[in-house]
DNA sequence: TTGAAAGCGCTAACAT
DNA sequence: ATGTTAGCGCTTTCAA
């Protein structure tokens, strides 16, 4: 079958020992026997056993990944940054989604304990209780990636959410918009709650009266914009302006504010968050936040490795920068 | 420090085994026993060490994913259909992504058997040697999903490609079309050879004169449909019909035009392939193909295991079924 | 520079 | 119904 130190510790006459330290390239070893021992290695076509190391050296290289839905382009893109980073530091991922499902995040995190990963980056619930129970006690380093736990906020790298859409908000409230309407994203979110924030809090800053009905719910997917909007000039609400809480749902709104012939930014301005790839090949083109997907799952991981090395290093919220990108979508100076 | 099956034993007194067993749910133990053993688990909040059982049983229930680009939202899709399969079964993911990079691809086989998955899903490069010979004597059973490899068509679960294009093409051209561009995707993807070629047997079949200069060569992005038809257009390239490798090239095909007020479906009618969540929501609404990503990804793990129980079991090409939706980009009847 | 021995935490084969 | 023994393939002492 497939070869194992001890046979090629048979096949060249030294101890597994000796196989095995030249083939980590161990020093204090006779450049014969290394050479020997590798090119027996080569024809034996010998391909370690990773897992057998593993567990010897108590560590895996491995990183778990919870993802809340890889399939949403917000996290591809993160996980992403992650695996390519994580693969240049001589890590590899384990990949598990939730769904936003806080059942399906325990089953993750106790299955990544037992597969021993080294370390652990998730995009969380907010403050389902058992999981935040299940974090404190988790016997590895873990980060949160452009979310946040209640009460662990120091293990989050972060965009400044509220403080994001509290300026874009003011923006739209200068210019003269008194009929904002706000697209929230998924319940148990951190940034849903921190972006609606931000636009609660500028309305009232400015005198804004805030109107429940201008604050509509949503599950951050396209679908979820149009409809939002469909229902919203069914329902004959007057507005000039729609902030999104991402690209997705802006995209959704664009497409409904469109078959109603409605202008897009002569009528209404939209703003989206996230910058995906698609964002400025919309019509019209969409003004969004720039956020660092790729940088944020590769800073994450290097962080993370930081942890793992040494683990009394203090956790501390990171802030990563962003930036508006002000496109067709909304009427710019 | 952490719990393990000797220091249950230990505690309560049983052997290692019978703790063992009792946790793993094995028959013939007294119910007492279970009982005192379950709680002291439960006490010492033992978490089994996957990575030690997996090495004694000589499988890992991990299966191992190569992508070329888990944040395009095709193999983001599919790659989530692998996953919550995958978990459902009782396996869990090692994801690797290639870039479309024949290098990385070698490196990723290698680290999976490495790593001991018991089995592999691949969206792989079309046909490098180097890849190829890996895959021929990779020592666990292996899927390719959505893609092929030349020698290795069993191993695929697969769309009909070229029967898809070849019968848009025909409509098109029964429709009265007779210049008709066509960008491809990646060069090195066996989806870009097999829908190139229904495209050009179409044309042949139809005495349509195949130009060059009509089959535009593209990345499979965004950017690409964006920067093939800008460029046509500049060219003074005539042509009424725009088929494309898929959904991203689509849309930015559609922005192209949109950008010159070159009106779809009157003036141009454009098709992509993929059918992504943001298809039906473009402007105008995206005629393309439905594939189905998800089930693509289920369908491939159900098999992978399938191969997994029994290694004897026959490779066979498997194609999945597909359907054109017709939306605002095309005129239908 | 090399080898012998121990053992990571678990499961499987065999005993009792 | 439970225990004893062996060993997966590797790395890590420790000794020579």
């Amino acid at each position: 079958m497939a070869a194992t130190l001890s046979s090629l510790a048979k096949e060249t006459g030294f101890s597994v020992n000796t196989v095995s330290r030249v083939l980590r390239g161990d020093k204090n070893i006779s450049a014969k026997t290394t050479q020997l021992i590798k090119k027996a290695a080569e024809e034996m076509e010998y391909i370690p056993n990773y897992i057998a190391g593993s567990m010897r050296r108590k560590e895996t290289k491995t990183i778990g990944v919870i993802s809340a839905d890889s399939s949403n382009p917000f996290f591809a893109e993160i996980i992403l940054g992650i695996e390519e980073t994580a693969k240049k530091q001589g890590y590899h991922i384990l990949l598990m989604n939730t769904e936003e499902n806080p059942e399906n995040e325990c089953a993750a995190l106790k299955i990544l304990q037992a597969r021993q990963v080294d370390g652990l980056i998730s995009m969380p619930v907010y403050n389902d209780e058992h999981v935040m129970a299940l974090y404190e006690k988790f016997p590895h380093p873990y980060l949160f990636a452009g979310r946040k736990v209640l009460g662990l906020e120091k293990h989050a790298i972060l965009f400044d959410d509220a403080r994001t859409t509290h300026d874009l908000t003011q923006r739209f409230i200068k210019k003269g918009h008194r009929r904002i309407l706000y697209i929230t994203g998924p319940a148990m979110v951190s940034n849903t709650f921190d972006r609606l924030y931000g636009y609660v809090y500028a309305c009232i800053k400015h005198n804004l009266p805030i109107n429940r009905s201008y604050i509509i719910k949503s599950g951050g997917h396209i679908k979820d914009g149009y409809k939002a909007v469909d229902k919203a000039l069914k329902k004959g609400l007057e507005f000039t302006a729609v902030i999104c809480f991402n690209d997705l749902v802006a995209a959704g709104v664009l497409r409904a504010l469109n078959e109603q012939k409605i202008r897009v930014p002569e009528k209404i301005e939209v703003a989206g968050c996230d910058n995906l790839d698609i964002a400025k090949y919309l019509t019209p083109a969409l003004s969004t936040l720039e956020v660092p997907k790729h940088r944020l799952g590769e800073k994450a991981v290097l962080e993370l490795i930081e942890h793992i090395k040494d683990k009394d290093r203090p956790y501390k919220t990171i802030y990563l920068k962003t930036r508006m990108m002000f496109r067709e979508s909304t009427l710019n100076d």
